[in-house]
DNA sequence: GTCTATAGAGTGATAGAC
DNA sequence: GTCTATCACTCTATAGAC
């Protein structure tokens, strides 16, 4: 890829995570690379040929990620996976910003999309089972129950810069967002489970002081 | 509020949820209510004036849900309060699915509504709280545990209708929403709260047979 | 590869008759 | 209160010169 192009997908993903998908105009895409529209358009044909692009450059992000999800069968691992999350949500924040809007406006795209979708829950889902077995996690109470906090942990990953910014608290960072998810597993753990997690997860979520708000996480006795 | 203002109000309600805010135009409002462009613009000024109108009345029920709050520290009446959730977020469903799009182009109307969203917060708070207290749901572990609890539990209410059309689900209905909310609830109920739940609530789950997808919820042995 | 200029298809809002 | 007609504007996409 030529460097106009790459200076194009830069623009237009900084634009878009500012500004929102349907708020970004061409000319500005434009602008901020440095080019006229009509030279934007001999690089990349439409706007959807610009979404497009940086879809598949998120794509392929995401199957890394989910290609190494079955080596993260620790409490430290998943800690690490959350924090390549967190990364990802920042660098294509418009995508899981405007996800509805993309679905609306991109079927097509949004439909591979979901394989993704489907697949980050699965294998939470493993690694909730996983660590049951190896008795770092409670058993479930109930039928569906692991599947259930899969699924709310992929809703906190992924609506997490969404309740962010609706609730104008931009200035919280990774170690708050991983607190948020390691809240849904601290009722589960088991007494082996909670001292592992106390041992390797709680020094690093202090280390976090990227958070304005209180960073008190300690046991209460 | 005379007839023609109502059919307006019905009509635009009804595309925005369909449609969302940006995709529905004026005309089709219009010919939605049997009405002109012309005769729509007389009774709402402009798009942002049907808005604001829809607005005040989202904000009137979502007062009376807020201020009822106190009256439900008991098992079945959270269980019911969802059930109101459930109503309004269904009956304003492009609200919850269009969060950030209306920030974006209405702010102010915005942050009369983020007061809402803080209360509501933090009344899920006090309900732990105070369930906590009772013997209900098991003291807190950690330092800002029910916090992180009671904004779970709003995010997965806000985000539940766009996490299941952006997954496609939308043939999942309130018997589901609930389970989902109760899950973050289960792990932390005492021995006597699990007692009450699976006299009180479980029955109740399994009489909501508006699901497609399974519905086992019983206990496993 | 890059530019300027403009076509073409909306879209919200308004004017003015009835 | 209701209508038709149209303005003023925005935005994507294209044509054609350099």
């Amino acid at each position: 890829m030529n460097s106009t192009k790459q200076k194009i997908l830069k623009s237009a993903i900084e634009l878009f995570n500012r500004k929102g998908l349907v708020n970004v105009r061409l000319q500005q895409i434009a602008d901020d690379s440095g080019i006229s529209v009509g030279n934007l358009a001999y690089h990349y044909y439409s706007k959807k040929a610009i979404v497009q692009a940086i879809d598949t450059e998120l794509g392929e992000e995401l199957e890394l990620l989910l290609s190494i999800d079955q080596n993260f069968p620790s409490i430290i691992d998943f800690d690490n996976h959350l924090g390549r999350y967190f990364f990802l949500l920042n660098r294509y924040s418009f995508y899981f910003l405007d996800l509805l809007e993309m679905e609306r406006a991109y079927p097509k795209m949004h439909s591979k999309r979901l394989i993704y979708i489907e697949e980050m829950i699965s294998q939470i889902l493993e690694w909730l089972r996983l660590n049951a077995e190896k008795g770092i996690l409670k058993h479930e109470l109930l039928d569906n129950q692991y599947q259930h906090t899969a699924e709310s942990i992929w809703m906190i990953i992924t609506f997490w810069l969404t309740q962010r910014q609706v609730r104008g608290k931009t200035d919280i960072g990774e170690g708050h967002f991983k607190k948020f998810i390691w809240n849904q597993l601290i009722p589960i753990l088991t007494e082996g489970g909670w001292m592992e997690f106390e041992a390797v997860i709680l020094p690093q979520l202090k280390f976090h002081l990227d958070d304005t708000r209180s960073l008190d996480f300690r046991k209460l006795t």
